[in-house]
This record gives structure tokens, sequence and C-alpha cells, in this order.
DNA sequence: TATATACGGTACTGTGGAGTTCCGGATATC
DNA sequence: GATATCCGGAACTCCACAGTACCGTATATA
């Protein structure tokens, strides 16, 4: 966390509402998406989260703090690895994690990398961040499933998974950073059985 | 072309320089790949370019007219589809289009492209000429591979040559954008083998 | 040679946003 | 109740950059 003032609590007045974090660093997140990091302004940070511009200042020194923060923290609000649908397929676990929540969620993440894609070069903190936070997650989700399906003797043992699980996330970043269209259900399934599977080198179904 | 002033041409004094007009979009592109969008700003360019700032305003109306102008100019530096590479097969084709030139050109597109994305949403304009000179070139070149591949009976001719044609930029682009390493022959290689050859249908060769 | 424009370079103006300060009101401890 | 800190909000300073104006010089026409 940025702000270390707090582990010598006051003890008089009132105390920070500590709720108050998360809704700015989520204000944040709305507005990188929404306008990207440039045209981010404390100002409409500070608006959304319906707090003043001081009350931000008050818990991060400056811009690219609260914006490394607030990249930082979509981390944690990811699936967790332990939860992860098993459907005893392959295309079945992809299919499996194409839902509205897991859609709504991939969308705004992908927004927020298309606010902060420049900023990458100049902060390779935040770039570190990004990738833990955007990158990182996804991937992992995908390699228990492609490493499943080689346990199960459904692709060949020598897959490349680091290549495998990257198509997804490649297909779905440039239908909406470069051709700008929505990544929707029907796009999904298409990239699954049309690219995933074939690559995978799954014996075709379906 | 942004000015119109030239049509009616100065009888008396100096000329412009038709070559700065060259020199100085390359350098608005050399600084867009090195700083984004909003990082540039125009003393950078005319630095570049070894020119005065006037001069840039003196044929260009503003920065979003210059960048603008910039980006669709890249559409004219590309391969033309008239002299596309043809081997005789779709591998063949898609290797031969690797060529260190093509990389370099390539690399940078993304480099624009990731200074640019930010202000795709905020400016239409951007977004179309963005289309027309990073995404549409390449994949008109594909479109082509794809279809001789069809025609000779290598790939199926129900095969989805639309999504075939993304499988290769998108992989490119998230490499680059995303996981910031370098797209080399190596990895373009592995892309087309263990990618979009078997996401084509092509009976398993190599 | 006189005139008119482009050139590189420098100095200027105007503006938007980062970051700071202060205010009246709210909420906590003692 | 006294004190101290947080809150939302508004007003402020400071600075970087877009865009303009001007200078001395270079290059064109007539």
């Amino acid at each position: 966390m940025t702000q270390t003032d707090l582990d010598v609590a006051p003890k008089l007045g009132r105390r920070r509402d500590p709720s108050l974090d998360g809704t700015i660093l989520d204000a944040t997140l709305d507005v990188l998406a929404e306008t990207g990091y440039d045209g981010m302004t404390i100002d409409m940070v500070a608006a959304r989260a319906k707090a003043g511009k001081a009350t931000v200042y008050r818990r991060w020194t400056s811009k690219p703090e609260l914006v490394l923060d607030a990249v930082a923290c979509m981390k944690y609000k990811d699936v967790d690895l332990s939860s992860l649908p098993d459907t005893g397929t392959l295309r079945g676990d992809l299919v499996a994690m194409i839902k509205p929540p897991s859609i709504r969620d991939s969308e705004r993440k992908l927004k927020v990398m298309a606010g902060i894609v420049s900023m990458l070069t100049r902060s390779p903190e935040l770039a570190d961040a990004a990738y833990d936070a955007l990158v990182a997650p996804r991937a992992a989700a995908n390699r228990v499933f492609f490493q499943r399906a080689i346990d199960r003797g459904e692709i060949p043992a020598d897959a490349d998974i680091e290549r495998l699980c990257m198509i997804g996330p490649a297909m779905a970043s440039y239908r909406t950073l470069m051709l700008r269209k929505a990544v929707d259900r029907e796009f999904l399934i298409s990239v699954i059985d049309g690219v995933i599977l074939p690559a995978a080198g799954v014996t075709a179904t379906a």
C-alpha cells in the first residue's frame, strides 16, 4: 500500500473512513477506463467518488501513485484459482468462463489497459502492476485448464501451454483496442472453437 | 490532406520546401512511438525534424491535425497488395512476410498504436485513420494468402478468413503492448505453426 | 535591386490541470 | 464541552504546453 501514516494512528479526532479508499480507487478505474490516463483529472475522480480533492490527496501523494494503486488493486478482485470451473473437457472449461459478470469484468479491464498502455513505457512500476493485475490472472486460469487437458490425454503432452494461454486474451485485446468491437459471447465461442481448440490439437469434435 | 492553401500558390517569395512535410510527419511518428500522444509536444517534433515550431504550424493548424495526418500517411508506406510473395503454400506465404524490414516496420506501427490507443475513444477520425493505416493493410495481405489457400484446396472452403486474418496481428499486438516482449522471427514462426495453420485447418505437415 | 514569402529560433500569451490551503461542518477521544 | 482530525468543497498557486508573434536570414519572383 501507499500510505504508511496509519500505523502511528491518531488517538484524537475523527477517523478516516476506510471504505473511502475502495470508493476512490474504484472511481479511479472508472475514469481511467473512460478517458485514459492523461485525460483523467483528480477532480473527475473526486467527483465520481463524491469526495473532495483534498481527501484524495490525503491518501495518495500524487496522480501516478493513485493510478498505480488502483491498477494493482484489480489483482485482488479476480477469480481465485481454487474455484475454477471443472467440467471434464477443455472446451467445457473454457466456455464455462464466459459469464456475463466475467465478460463485464474483462471489458472494464481491457478499457483500463487501453487507458494506460501509453504509460507503460514511461513507468516500469505501472507496467509490472498492469501485468500482475490484467495479464497474469487470466493466463494462470487458462494454464490450469490446459494442464488438466494434458493430464486427461485430451491434448498432446508437448502442447505449448504458455502460447495457448495467450490466444484468448490476445484475440480479445485486439478486438477491443484495435477493432473497437464488443467482445461478446458469440465472438469468444468462435475463438475457442475456431482458434484455441485447433491450436491445442483437440481432435475435432462439435 | 490538411492544407488547401497551396492551390493558390504564391508567385512571389521563397517557396515552401515540399520535403519538409514528410520530414515533419516522420518525426511526429517517431515522437508518437516514443512518448505517446499526450507526452508528445510540438517542440519535440520540431526539434526532431530540425525545424522551427512556426514551420509546423504553418502547415498544420493544430496538434490533433498533425497527428491525424501522420497516422493517415502510414497507410501509403505499406506493402502493396500487387507485390505479395506467392510461394505456393500458405505456410510459405506467411513465413515469406517475415523479413527484417517488415518486422521493424510492424514494430514501429505497434508502438505508434500504443501511443494513440487512449485517443481512439476521444477521436473517431483518428480511430478511422488508425484502422486504415495499421489494421486494414495487414488484414488485406493475409486475406489474399488465405483465399489462395482455399482456391488451392489447401484449407477448407468454409474457413472463416476474417477471423484467421486477425490471429497474427492479435498475437503480435498482445506480445508488444501487454507482455512487452519483442516480436522476433522465432515468435512469429511459432504463431504460424502453432496457432494460425492449425486454426486454418491445414492437415499437419512440417 | 525591390518585394514577398519561408526558414530556424526565441520570446511571448493563454489555459488547463496538478497539487495546496483554507473553510464550515461532522465525528471521534478525553 | 474541549480538542483534534476527517469530511466535501471552493479558491488558490504553479507550471508545462498549445498556439502566436516577431526577428534575422535565406530564397524566390519581377
